[in-house]
DNA sequence: TTCCCACCCGAACGTTCGTTCGGGAGGAGT
DNA sequence: ACTCCTCCCGAACGAACGTTCGGGTGGGAA
């Protein structure tokens, strides 16, 4: 055991785990954890069962790095875009524009984490649920900024943590339904969501610039961060 | 005794596959179709596995039937009290109102329909989608309803097939992450949604008799159809 | 050369899964 | 009396599961 690693969230230093990890997430996605076998992995990838476990040490653990990675590199990805951003309006917009790129870009690996951690041992289920927290607790952030900048009424402590929670719920239910072809490009999508937010259904769509600005510099940080 | 059980849509003449698919969508909700075994649903339910296989003929009925009686059940309602409305506002209302209402009733089964058919016959995801479409178009007709009598911006129809979805998305997240103490009252957050799709986060709530009435109503209605 | 170590494998272990089989208790109908 | 039919069970079946074991490469450091 060399260099152990610091775990700082993520990644030891292989590189077929990233490939096993991708392929477990297709299947996982798919079928879900227990109908999801090593021997599908297995095949999937093309080495042999046992072949697998140089890699990592439990099935649960594949989980447990799915999620780790997940929410450390959407939260990144987050915290990279809104420290460009000053404008309350177009840090909602960003928020939202980044959290359905970064799904549309790995939408296996979300629908993972979206299985919910119940396999996991106690310990790494609260480490995953500190890593969602911290995403979540950026996202009421922005919300309240929002809210505030608006002068709209300043929800009490619960009511805002209700109010992140319906955006997440407006983003996150996309995965279970969303085909480009049947219901508009992910651009549509992103302006509904931001605009219903803020102003309801029934709101005219204003034309204005931020879509084009903030859709370039999330697509340039991404290319930016892949590097 | 006499059965009767008008119910509708559904259900072989049993009494015991009630409580049995009680049971098992307890157990799926906590860990999954696969990760459910026909052991554990025997002995939830105090009876002996061969014993279970009176009441269906696969694991996989199951699954289908809480699908089945979940959908129906839940367009029935609606359908109920939509009937007694037709200001467009309180027609949208009563919809999230009933929705809620019948999902914090009846948490397990509706988790279990999230996790999906794909467990199931092509045929009967067919037949399940085909009842999931008959709910989703009556909504549709609703959110389409209210935006013509707001007056607001008609989407085309795709537009307005991703209002509706915008709309599920804040009405079936909540079941990831609501508790009444931590997030306050299931009324606070019909009212919540109602207002957030309606005129957007920031807008003041209007104080009127609408709670009153349409959750009169539900309730109402909801008592009636369990004799 | 020798040793090490990351990488990979076939074969098997013990367990648990969904399902089947053969049968029994008890009430209703004839 | 006898036959059904509903409801229920213990025991077992074959298959699939996650995991382990013992061993085999082949390239780089000593």
């Amino acid at each position: 055991m060399s260099h152990g690693n610091g775990n700082g969230a993520v990644v030891p230093g292989k590189e077929g785990l990233d490939e096993i990890l991708r392929y477990s997430a297709r299947l996982m996605a798919q079928r879900g954890y227990h109908g999801t076998s090593l021997r599908d992995i297995a095949s999937e990838t093309g080495r042999s069962l046992s072949g697998l476990y140089h890699y990592f040490q439990t099935k649960e653990d594949l989980v447990y790095w799915i999620n780790v990675r997940g929410f450390s590199a959407l939260t990144k990805s987050l915290e990279a875009i809104l420290s460009h951003l000053s404008d309350p309006e177009d840090r909602l917009y960003a928020l939202i524009f980044n959290h359905l790129d970064y799904f549309s870009h790995h939408r296996d690996e979300m629908k993972v984490l979206m299985l919910g951690t119940h396999n996991l041992t106690l310990e790494r289920i609260a480490e995953i649920r500190r890593l969602k927290d911290g995403y979540t607790e950026q996202c009421r952030q922005v919300v309240s900024d929002f809210i505030a900048h608006r002068g709209g009424e300043l929800p009490d402590a619960k009511g805002l943590t209700r109010a992140t929670y319906l955006l997440f719920g407006m983003m996150n239910w996309i995965f279970g339904w969303y085909s480009p072809q049947k219901h508009g490009t992910g651009r549509d999508l992103t302006d509904d969501i931001f605009h219903t937010f803020v102003d309801g259904v029934c709101a005219r769509r204003k034309i204005d610039d931020r879509r084009e600005r903030v859709g370039k510099l999330v697509s340039g940080l991404r290319k930016e961060h892949h590097d």
